[in-house]
DNA sequence: GTAGGGTTAG
């Protein structure tokens, strides 16, 4: 898309009435609402004046500029200004460094404050505080700490504005309870009565709604106790917060408490809390309930919007009911609410959910239609989509679409194709995008080796896979368990017995925690190798050290899978008689209440079938 | 004239 800047370079400028507004008036905040068209047209007009209006005229400008988040048109305006030979004062420097921070170039903002040193300013607080959200926002909250500090260090006292960027940011990143710290903090006086941060409602809201959703509810409840006892009621805003952090820590009852609460006091919900409501309740899969609440709004006069509808329309797409779905997105239009992107990729997810992706398809071309223009999770979900069904061709020409519609694929993108492309046998273009990837220079994480070292492993090309391994190591990434898990069971499967054990003793020697997975991979292992008098010997041993009891204390207790592969094993080889004890003890395991929790459906079948065969062959065993 | 601030969807 074309800059507002390039439109109105293209064009002849044109004396206008703004110029003399920008130029005469005392309050910026007034122009606040100003095209960016238009205060281009007079930024280009003022800079051909003679003489050069003040530098106050033209931050007025690059400040409505930036309001309306045209940060690229003010960073060119600047270089304009530059280029006139006028000379950029503190508040035109600020105002740029604020523009890339906004752009997520927090380094280019840094770069300003060189710039503010070289032209004989000083950083202040707004440099600081500037310089601490672009921070938080590239999710360098850590680093937005140490600067905070640093700036108490060098005597500079923080204001509320850096008080509250800091606690914001600290609240969104999951770090509430650092910022209540904070917040107690600064809310000591150390003497000096003027710098006590005053106990305020929107403080109280963010703290409230940060520490519910990072669980800590019980905290969260007592500050909201504590905001009302010093004589700060809350508003619609703060229990808002409040039930939708509720929701979030899985408190629905209570957050409908607070609700009810709410409207006790006379405060009527809006449709933001609405929403809210709408969405735990979706979450927990009562999608006709939320329905209803759809349906109240619209009685009481509230007007649900495109919030409203998408969450509905996603619960419905979650429990496969698409055509609900699709009466919603019916409904909205109707209603004359907006379609926006988000809307469209949920109704898309849906149809691919259910395996329809000439709906998909067909939606995909009716957004572009409706000028609502495709972005990454449009096209990562679709791609998902695609694979699932083993629309490989189609996949591959949504892939090279994503440029024409100006998107750029992520890393996310980039794992869909790989596994699309290893699920639909697509092996050599899976190694090709791979290779692609890690010469590229690409960020690969272990998660994203451990899916190809998985492939190659089962593929049978264990020598590729080992050369992976290593190189994995080399780049410094760290193995996990599932990587060793890989590994292991890449070893059985192509016949390295020796390796598989040899692996797996080194592990355990050198103190690695294995989880439950990883000693079933052994287990497997060893069982279909034949190598049952491993098996039983490593689950004596387990027991002989204690360590079954403290595997169960690591959330690493042998599972439903460790029985049945055992019992598998040891039944199916020759001299089953001598495991009967170890396979009667197995089934009583079976039958404790702890090892059938969260157990899923596949396994419990397999279950039933090794007790049923098992049974038969009990009755041919001798007790040993 | 420059920085921040409370609630919602994929």
């Amino acid at each position: 898309m074309a800059s507002a800047v390039t439109t109105t370079f293209s064009r002849t400028a044109q004396r206008s009435k703004l110029s003399s507004f920008f130029l005469h008036t005392a309050n910026y905040k007034s122009c606040s609402g100003i095209n960016t068209n238009d205060a281009l047209t007079s930024f280009y007009d003022m800079l051909q004046m003679k003489p050069s209006p003040q530098i106050s005229s033209f931050n007025k400008l690059m400040g409505a500029v930036a309001k309306t988040k045209n940060y690229q048109d003010v960073i060119f305006m600047y270089h304009r200004v530059v280029e006139a030979n006028l000379v950029p004062d503190s508040f035109t420097l600020h105002i740029l460094l604020n523009c890339y921070c906004n752009m997520k170039r927090v380094d280019l903002g840094f770069g300003v404050m060189g710039g503010i040193f070289k032209r004989g300013y000083s950083p202040n607080i707004v440099t600081f505080s500037t310089l601490i959200n672009g921070l938080s926002m590239e999710d360098k909250i850590g680093d937005a700490v140490v600067l905070f500090n640093k700036i108490i260090g060098m005597g500079i006292q923080p204001n509320i504005i850096a008080w509250a960027t800091l606690i914001n940011r600290l609240c969104k990143s999951g770090n509430a309870e650092v910022a209540l710290w904070l917040y107690r903090e600064a809310g000591k006086s150390n003497g000096r009565s003027d710098l006590i941060l005053k106990p305020n409602l929107k403080f109280y809201a963010m703290l409230i709604h940060g520490l519910c959703k990072d669980g800590s509810l019980d905290k969260g409840k007592q500050l909201f106790s504590e905001m009302k006892g010093r004589g700060i009621m809350p508003n619609l805003v703060t229990y808002s917060g409040l039930i939708h952090g509720l929701c979030e820590g899985g408190e629905w009852e209570e957050a409908k408490r607070f609700f009810i609460e709410m409207v006790d006091q006379g405060i009527r919900p809006n449709v933001i809390v609405f929403n809210i409501l709408i969405q735990a309740i979706c979450k927990s899969g009562k999608t006709d309930e939320a329905s209803g609440l759809l349906n109240l709004m619209i009685q009481i006069g509230e007007e649900p919007n495109s919030f409203t509808y998408t969450t509905l329309m996603n619960g419905f797409c979650m429990e496969n009911r698409i055509e609900d779905a699709k009466d919603l997105f019916a409904l909205m239009e109707a209603k004359g609410c907006k379609r926006d992107v988000v809307c469209y990729n949920v109704l898309i997810n849906g149809y691919c959910k259910c395996q329809k992706l000439e709906e998909a398809m067909r939606l995909f071309k009716e957004m572009v239609r409706d000028e609502c223009k495709p972005d990454l999770i449009t096209f990562n979900t679709f791609l998902t989509g695609l694979f699932q069904v083993g629309k490989v061709e189609d996949a591959r020409a949504l892939f090279a679409n994503m440029e024409r519609y100006e998107v750029t694929p992520n890393f996310s993108t980039y794992r869909i194709l790989l596994d699309g492309y290893f699920n639909n046998n697509c092996f050599a273009e899976a190694i090709e995008l791979f290779n692609t990837l890690e010469i590229s220079g690409f960020d690969l994480d272990i998660e994203t080796y451990n899916c190809v070292l998985d492939r190659l492993c089962k593929a049978r090309k264990l020598d590729l896979a080992i050369e992976l391994f290593k190189r994995l190591l080399e780049k410094g990434l760290v193995p996990t368990v599932v990587t060793y898990s890989i590994m292991i069971h890449g070893f059985f499967k192509n016949n390295c017995h020796a390796e598989a054990i040899e692996l797996f003793h080194n592990l355990e020697r050198s103190g690695f925690v294995l989880d439950i997975d990883t000693y079933n991979c052994f287990f497997d292992g060893l069982c279909k190798a034949g190598k049952l008098e491993l098996a039983n010997e490593l689950f004596e041993r387990l027991f002989e050290k204690g360590l079954v009891p403290t595997m169960e204390k690591e959330g690493c207790a042998p599972n439903l899978v460790t029985f049945n592969t055992l019992m598998q094993g040891f039944c199916s080889c020759n001299d089953a008689p001598k495991f009967g004890t170890r396979i009667r003890f197995n089934m009583s395991c079976i039958r404790k209440q702890s090892i059938m929790e969260h157990v899923d459906t596949a396994e419990h079948n397999q279950m039933v079938t090794n007790c049923q065969l098992l049974k038969v062959l009990l009755c041919n065993i001798k007790e040993v």
